[in-house]
RNA sequence: GGAGGGGUACUCAAGCGGCCAACGAGGGCAGACUGUAAAUCUGCUGGCUUUACGCCUACGUAGGUUCGAAUCCUACCCCCUCCA
């Protein structure tokens, strides 16, 4: 075995690295054979992803895609990450029975900006093309979507999986409804899309795109699919709207505790989505757990990974440093957050101090996380509701084991 | 255009004149147990306050009937299904 120079296997490697982790490759034969010829004309591919800019936030289920549109990248090819800014305000009906609420323009390049900010934190930002579909969709004009409608038949919009559900249910589509996938599609069009990129649910949409480019006659795109991403629940797809969601930008120290808050099952298939180690190296940590390592110190190393991917390896190592400190060790953290509170001469109820130090959103609500024994002050519990804080001193308050903050009661006279 | 069904708290979903701040489930929060995991058990889950079973706000919207309404009446708004 000589080492190669020009590495003959670089076709087969680069292949397994875009394959790794997707979901389905439509098709496949055909995806090798182009990334195959891509290589052999000296091209590059135009790879879309596409984004809608309904929510302000990436969080890791969209890094999926982007991980996936990173390798093309890597890989040589021509990373175009597509704001959906026109459909964004129409809303993707898929899978959705609810009907999302249109944006305003103010509010999709508000939304576009911080993806953007937030995208090359995976994206090599020199070598992505950004593009926004407003740019062709505008344009496009009744008679252009009429004639765009005209390419796609209704037997072939009912055959998709939720249009059927909710039709042999007798459950309401709305015509417009049938228009989101043709402008996605027709956005590949405009595009000469070589690959789209999407999560699975989107398998639907992408193969519209497909379609309608032959339509245009141009070379259909092929189709690369990624997972869903489960939330921190595990269940249901991470998703801010559920609040299951790891932003992209969250602090270290949430994102750490986040991360080790996911059940051990979980944690399993967060390494094979997110994880960039290899195959093989997870399978040996999994093994080692098998063997009775503890599931916590794999998803230490978990934790660190994706820390230190939005936030360098000196957070993540600090991260872990505070984690073990304040939730083994039950230590207080050290970035409390510092409240001055009025108090008048005879003091505060506890709850009301709680309140006024945001750890509680009402005063009964202060009250009853008192009952329920969730409450401690300078690290005694408190038992009793009634129980007064006087003024003139600085208390470190706590509920529950997350919520800290640290309150100095300012006597009213003395206030302001 | 016609006929019918429906709008209840974060969600689903009971209630159909007083005992309803509203059953139940899910979710969420908290406590116990732990590895801030899961599972399990327990409690809480509108606000204010002189913590009182006192007050305020809440059952699509606006009025009305009643000592008293989420519950009855009227108008309006919205959603859904079926027939055209």
């Amino acid at each position: 075995m000589t080492p190669p120079v020009t590495p003959p296997d670089s076709i087969s490697t680069e292949l397994a690295e875009l394959e790794r982790g997707t979901d389905e490759i439509l098709p496949r034969e055909e995806f090798r054979a182009r990334i195959q010829e891509a290589h052999e004309k000296g091209i590059r591919l135009r790879v879309k992803a596409g984004f809608d800019p309904t929510a302000k936030d990436l969080h890791l289920g969209h890094t999926l895609l982007l991980n996936k549109l990173r390798a093309f990248q890597e890989a040589g090819h021509e990373a175009i990450f597509l704001i959906g800014d026109f459909t964004g305000m129409i809303g993707d009906p898929t899978g959705k029975n609810e009907t999302r609420k249109p944006l305003t323009r103010e509010q999709v390049e508000e939304n576009a900006r911080t993806y953007q900010e937030q995208v090359f934190k995976i994206l090599d930002p020199r070598r992505t093309t950004i593009e926004f579909n407003s740019r062709w969709l505008d344009a496009l004009g009744a008679e252009g979507l009429i004639r765009l409608a005209a390419q796609h038949t209704v037997a072939r919009m009912l055959e998709r999986d939720d249009f059927a559900k909710r039709y042999a249910a007798g459950q309401p589509i709305a015509v417009h409804e049938f228009l989101y996938p043709l402008l996605q599609g027709y956005d590949s069009v405009a595009l000469k899309a070589d690959v789209e990129l999407g999560g699975t649910d989107q398998k639907f949409n992408l193969l519209v795109g497909r379609h309608l480019q032959q339509a245009y006659g141009q070379r259909p795109q092929c189709i690369v699919t990624v997972p869903i991403l489960e939330g921190l629940d595990g269940v249901q797809k991470m998703s801010k709207s559920l609040g299951n969601y790891i932003a992209v930008n969250d602090p270290p120290n949430d994102m750490f505790g986040k991360i080790m808050s996911i059940s051990d099952t979980l944690m399993w298939r967060y390494f094979e989505l997110l994880s960039f180690r290899p195959l093989a190296e997870i399978a040996q940590l999994r093994d080692r757990v098998a063997h009775g390592a503890n599931p916590r110190d794999v998803k230490f190393e978990l934790a660190r990974e994706i820390v230190a991917r939005f936030h360098g390896q000196a957070s993540a190592e600090a991260a872990q440093r505070n984690f073990i400190a304040q939730f083994s060790q039950g230590a207080v953290p050290d970035d409390i957050p510092e409240v001055r509170i009025a108090c008048p001469a005879g003091g505060l109820p506890i709850a009301r101090v709680l309140k006024e130090a945001g750890l509680v959103a009402s005063y009964t609500e202060g009250g009853r996380m008192v009952d329920q024994r969730a409450v401690r002050v300078d690290r005694q519990r408190i038992e009793d509701r009634n129980y007064v804080l006087a003024a003139g001193a600085t208390y470190l308050l706590q509920v529950g084991s997350r919520r800290y903050a640290r309150a100095t009661l300012v006597a009213k006279s003395e206030a302001v």
